[in-house]
DNA sequence: GTCCGCATGTAAGGCGTTACATGATTAA
DNA sequence: TTAATCATGTAACGCCTTACATGCGGAC
C-alpha cells in the first residue's frame, strides 16, 4: 500500500502552496525564488517535475487554460487525495528522525499547520516539537563532552552550535505556543 | 582551470577526517555513524564512491595492506595537493551563498579549521561568519514584515524560528571566539 | 561450527542542479 | 522592433539512498 510516491520537503512545500489557491508552476517559482521558501529549491529542474508527480499521484489536478496556444498555462488546484495527504503529513507525529535530520521540514509543516489544520493544532505541534528537542539536546551534550575529551576544541564548539540551534528552536516554540494560545 | 571535481560537504568532511590521520572507508563509516558528523551521510553508497572521487582527483591516496586475501584493507591518507585543497576550502571567505545556503557546511569548516589553519584563523572565521550573519538577518525581518501583512501568521512565526537560528549562531560565534581569544 | 561484528564494496533508482530551449506579451 | 519579462518546460549529469552481496575473524 503505497500511498505518497514523491515524500520530498519540496514536494510537502507544493503542496502546502497549492493548498491555499490554485498555482501554476512560474507562480510556485516565483514564490519560492522570492521568499525563503526557496530553501527548498527554486530550479525549474526540480519544480516541473515534482508537479508532474505529484499529478501522476492524483494529489493535484492541472487545468490548461489556453489551449489554442503553443505554449498553454496550466494551473494547478487541489484534489480531495491531495488534501488527505496533505494533513495526513501535516498531523504526523514528530520523530526523533525528524529533530536530527528534518529540522526544517518540521518548520515548514509549522508554516502550513495554521491554514490547514488550525491553530489548537498548531499549538500542539508546537509542544510536541519542544518536547522532543528537550529529548535530543541531552545526547548531544554527550557528544561535546567526548569530543572535548578527545582533545578536539572546534569539534566541540561545533557541536555547542547545533546545541545553539535546538536551544534557540525550543524557545520559540515555548514562545509561540504561548502567543498563539493567548489570543 | 577544474580544481575541485566533488565539492559536496561530504567530500569536506572526509577530507578533513583523513587529514587528522589514515583512515579506512569503514573507520569513516563508523565516525559518520556513530558522531553528529554522521549529519552529512553514513550509508556506504555515499562514501565509497566520494572516496574513489577524492583519489581520482588526487587529493587523497588509498594504500592496500594486505594484497594477498580477496577483501583487501585500503587505508586512506592525505597527499600534498589534498591537503592544499582542504586549507584553500577551509580558508575561503564566507559569502552571503553559504550563509543561506550552506550553515552546516560552515560549521563543518570551522570544526577543521582548529586543526588544520589554527587557532587564530579560527577566530576570524568565526568573526566573519558573525559579521555575515548580522547583515543577512535584516532581510529576513524584512520577509516576517510581509508574511505578517499578509495575514500569513503561521508563516510569519516560521521565519522567525530562522532568525532565532542564525542569532544564536551569531551569539555562539562571538562568545567562542572570545574563549579561544582569552586562552 | 555457527553466529555476530569487522570490513569493503555494488546496483538500482530517485531527486535536484545547472544549463539550455522555446514561445508569448508588454513596454520603450 | 527590439528587449525584457512572463511562462513552460527538457537534457545531461551528479550525488545520495536503500538494499543487497561478499569475505574474514574471533567468541561461544
Amino acid at each position: 500500500m503505497k500511498i505518497d510516491s514523491s515524500y520530498t520537503p519540496l514536494s510537502l512545500a507544493i503542496l502546502g502552496l497549492v493548498s491555499l489557491g490554485p498555482q501554476s508552476g512560474y507562480g510556485l517559482r516565483k514564490t519560492f525564488s522570492t521568499t525563503p521558501m526557496g530553501h527548498f529549491s527554486a530550479s525549474p529542474g526540480a519544480i516541473y517535475p515534482a508537479l508532474r508527480r505529484l499529478e501522476q499521484a492524483g494529489l493535484i489536478r492541472g487545468a490548461i487554460e489556453k489551449k489554442n496556444t503553443l505554449r498553454p498555462r496550466k494551473t494547478y488546484s487541489m484534489t480531495e487525495q491531495g488534501l488527505k495527504t496533505l494533513k495526513r503529513r501535516l498531523a504526523a507525529a514528530i520523530t526523533r528522525h525528524d529533530i536530527v535530520w528534518r529540522l526544517e521540514e518540521l518548520i515548514l509543516r509549522f508554516a502550513f499547520t495554521g491554514e490547514i489544520l488550525g491553530r489548537t493544532r498548531s499549538i500542539d505541534f508546537l509542544e510536541e516539537l519542544s518536547s522532543q528537542i528537550a529529548q535530543y539536546v541531552p545526547d548531544l551534550r554527550e557528544h561535546v563532552t567526548i569530543q572535548r575529551e578527545l582533545g578536539n576544541v572546534n569539534g566541540a564548539y561545533a557541536l555547542e552550535q547545533g546545541i545553539a540551534k535546538y536551544e534557540a528552536t525550543d524557545r520559540w516554540a515555548r514562545r509561540v505556543a504561548k502567543e498563539l494560545t493567548e489570543v
